[in-house]
RNA sequence: GGAGGGGUGCCCGAGUGGUUAAAGGGGACGGACUGUAAAUCCGUUGGCUUAGCCUACGUUGGUUCGAAUCCAACCCCCUCCA
């Protein structure tokens, strides 16, 4: 492979992000020459985007730090749809008001990583609802359906496994791939948008926009896709037992998003400070090198430099210093995430079962008692043994809460209000 | 429209009248070991006021002392034919 000549390009390529490329001998020569635009498009289908989106983000954030310009892409009008790429069945149909909810979440997540005012190419938020919502049929039969043969689309990996499992792929979501690939077009014309980024699992949608592009305005775009993400052992990327791991901190508290990241596999660790920290190439291969225990000093920069751009650095450290507090001296950290129980029902004791439920630390009073004789729960450092024990005042600490604990890394404070 | 197959717990999947809250696997959670890692081993995996009770095998009714298992109707999915 030639040497790449644009910041941009090395960047991406060095730190894992690209997976495929359509050109990328032309694309690099573009960055390296001009200011390109491109954008990302993001379906409102929660109130929160998740890790899992966090690579295109990243990706977003180093086109603006290198002089390019980035599109957020917010999918108000395809959400109404729902992609049907490597879904084995189709999605539930989300209602207006629950996307235009989920696109308000969304939005506050980019604030974070772009800078939308200020700079020489300020990033750019847009919605496809903007121009798909009104659309007139038959017009856009003819001006772009007329460009999509229906053999090719069958052959498209992406629905492949809906059609190979005989599982009904409607003609809603069949057009799907027609509409993103107009949306490339209509960002081209309103922005001068020449490049869509995506997940692997988008080649194929971002592909039909290429050629729509060049069919329709003769111009040349590119598509770029990340690779897609699995952990060492194997598993997807972002999710844990109590769901996906949200960017908005009201889904999930930056105490609890640190330790997503301390968490790491081993293996891990060098992969994921190259996508998801902006630390130099020379530092990360410093933490890479790390062996044995020592690779947890990774894991605490890992945490703090992710949890610092999506949370903010303040955040950031508050968390790493409550983990510190508690993993590492065993003391009672105040900050844990906590829970209020009225102090008139706290004074007349409530059972540890309840109790546990009321954290949200079990789900049953049945799964609490499971967890006792599992010896996973305790109060305030002690093992829970009877499962009929009340808590009460006489439990507070000098602080003056309750230390909840479920098994060796969640911990709640309860305290009376 | 006609003929056949199927819908089981978070997922996959066994189960054709009672000993079935339902084999097995996966996932998940907990414990041990460690480094808040991985791998490994062990345990748990419907709810409750837990020696008991309640709810559950697509839906609704029925047969039976007793049904996930038999019958009827309905809904949904798949295969072949038209």
């Amino acid at each position: 492979m030639t040497a790449l000549k644009s910041e941009l390009m090395q960047i991406l390529t060095e730190r894992g992000f690209i997976h495929q490329c359509s050109d990328t001998a032309s694309l690099d020569q573009r960055f390296a020459s001009e200011t390109v635009t491109g954008y990302i498009g993001f379906d409102a289908t929660a109130k929160s985007l998740h890790v899992g989106s966090l690579m295109q983000i990243m990706m977003l954030r180093w086109m603006q730090k290198t002089g390019h310009r980035p599109i957020a892409l917010m999918g108000g009008g395809t959400t109404r749809i729902g992609d049907p790429s490597f879904k084995d069945e189709a999605r539930k149909l989300l209602t207006d008001d629950a996307i235009a909810e989920n696109l308000a979440g969304i939005r506050q997540v980019f604030a974070n990583y772009l800078d939308f005012d200020g700079g020489a190419h300020p990033a750019i938020m847009a919605n496809n609802a903007d121009w798909l919502n009104d659309l007139k049929y038959i017009d856009f039969l003819r001006d772009v359906g007329r460009h999509f043969s229906i053999n090719r689309m069958l052959s498209f990996d992406s629905v492949k496994l809906r059609l190979d499992r005989e599982q009904s792929l409607s003609f809603l979501e069949f057009n799907y791939m027609i509409l993103q690939g107009y949306d490339f077009v209509e960002l081209y014309k309103r922005h001068d948008c020449i490049l869509q980024m995506g997940g692997s699992d988008q080649w194929g949608n971002i592909v039909n926009g290429i050629e729509l592009g060049h069919r329709m305005l003769d111009r040349q775009f590119f598509a770029l896709t990340t690779p897609l993400l699995t952990t060492s052992s194997g598993a997807k990327m972002g999710k844990t037992a109590s769901g996906a791991v949200w960017l908005n901190e009201e889904m999930l508290s930056s105490f609890e998003f640190w330790q997503f990241w301390r968490n790491t596999e081993d293996g891990d660790v060098e992969r994921f400070l190259k996508l998801y920290t902006e630390l130099p190439m020379g530092e990360i291969a410093r933490l890479a090198a790390l062996q044995g225990s020592e690779i947890n000093d990774a894991k605490k920069i890992l945490a703090t430099e992710v949890t610092a751009l999506a949370r903010g650095r303040a955040a950031a450290e508050a968390a790493a210093e409550t983990a510190r507090r508690t993993f590492e001296e065993g003391a009672l950290a105040e900050d844990l995430p906590t829970v209020e129980v009225p102090s008139s029902e706290f004074g007349a004791g409530i059972g540890v079962l309840s109790l546990f439920v009321r954290a949200g630390l079990v789900a049953s009073n049945g799964e609490a008692r499971r967890q006792v004789k599992g010896g996973g729960l305790r109060v305030n450092d002690a093992a829970v043994t009877d499962e009929k024990a009340i808590i009460g005042a006489g439990d507070l600490t000098p602080e003056g809460v309750v230390k909840l604990s479920l098994g060796r890394k969640k911990h709640i404070l309860v305290r009376p209000a």
